[in-house]
DNA sequence: ACTTAACTGATAATTTTTCTTATTTAAGAT
DNA sequence: ATCTTAAATAAGAAAAATTATCAGTTAAGT
């Protein structure tokens, strides 16, 4: 990445977090800093392990609730475990998910068409192709449902 | 489901066990027909709370590495998080993933082919369509070129 | 500067996952 | 049918990941 995009990158962080009414602290354009200049999609507790020498008493706890309001507020994202604990399924075919990401249900999909995606070059490129997935992002019938009424009773 | 696949089902999943010289016991028989029976993507804990009815006795390790087990041996799968924490990234626009089934390695992936899917009817059907996302399995270059390594000191 | 809502840090609590070890059991050999 | 043994289970502790509580601090708008 560039100087200039990466400063790029700061002010909208800057003008989002004013926009949203989110403090901006040091501890948050540490964490964000830390976000934007590691490409390998860090947990939390790799960001904090990378500012702590630069915040010796930053507490952990405040790394998750930061990175859980960047991604509220859309500022950043979450790698596609909507749901944060191990599921399995018993079909063993390929096939893709939908999950609410409202209540974390997982639905399976079968179709044709997505099997026949054709694979980016870049992905066999250097690396042994084993599988993909397509995995939709909805807000399921039920939570709609419950939405609906519960905006009734506001 | 139908009686009849069900059976079937279960049939291949005792053929797989002695083929692949996995005891059949009476937990792990209960723990594939919990699974089977839940079309929801059930979390070990799940599982576990399904059969400790019939089980009282059952741990929740045990639950823990049958599933693991069977997955390793292809008779059930895991749904998309290879990693088991949260990851963020700093890139919030609409982009796939690469992962590494080896590493847990994340690597981005943009392609205007696949932002160009076609989202498949039954997706939003009923539900309210939100975001979608490719994810690539491969074994990385690095992980290949350790294979190799290890390989020749055999 | 003042006020207030938001944030932080310390800590505890919870949840999820893995490990250890003694005991039990499934499955093939006898 | 019984024996043998490698594999599996149960119980519990431990480790790892995540969330909650709360008192003290700070950012940012008046």
């Amino acid at each position: 990445m560039t100087e200039q995009t990466r400063t790029q990158l700061l002010e909208n962080f800057a003008d989002k977090c004013r926009s949203y009414r989110l403090s901006l602290t040091p501890q948050r354009i540490a964490i964000y800093k830390a976000l934007i200049d590691d490409a390998s999609h860090p947990s939390p507790d790799n960001i904090y392990q990378t500012i702590k020498s630069d915040f010796p008493t930053i507490s952990l706890a405040t790394v998750y609730k930061t990175l859980e309001t960047f991604e509220q507020n859309g500022i950043i994202s979450l790698v596609t475990p909507i749901h944060n604990t191990v599921r399995y399924d018993a079909k063993t075919e390929h096939h893709h998910h939908i999950v609410c990401i409202k209540c974390k249900k997982i639905m399976d999909i079968e179709s044709k068409e997505l099997d026949a995606l054709k694979i980016p070059d870049a992905v066999a490129k250097q690396n042994r192709f084993v599988d993909f997935s397509v995995h939709f992002s909805v807000i399921c019938a039920d939570c709609l449902a419950k939405a609906k009424k519960e905006a009734v009773h506001s």
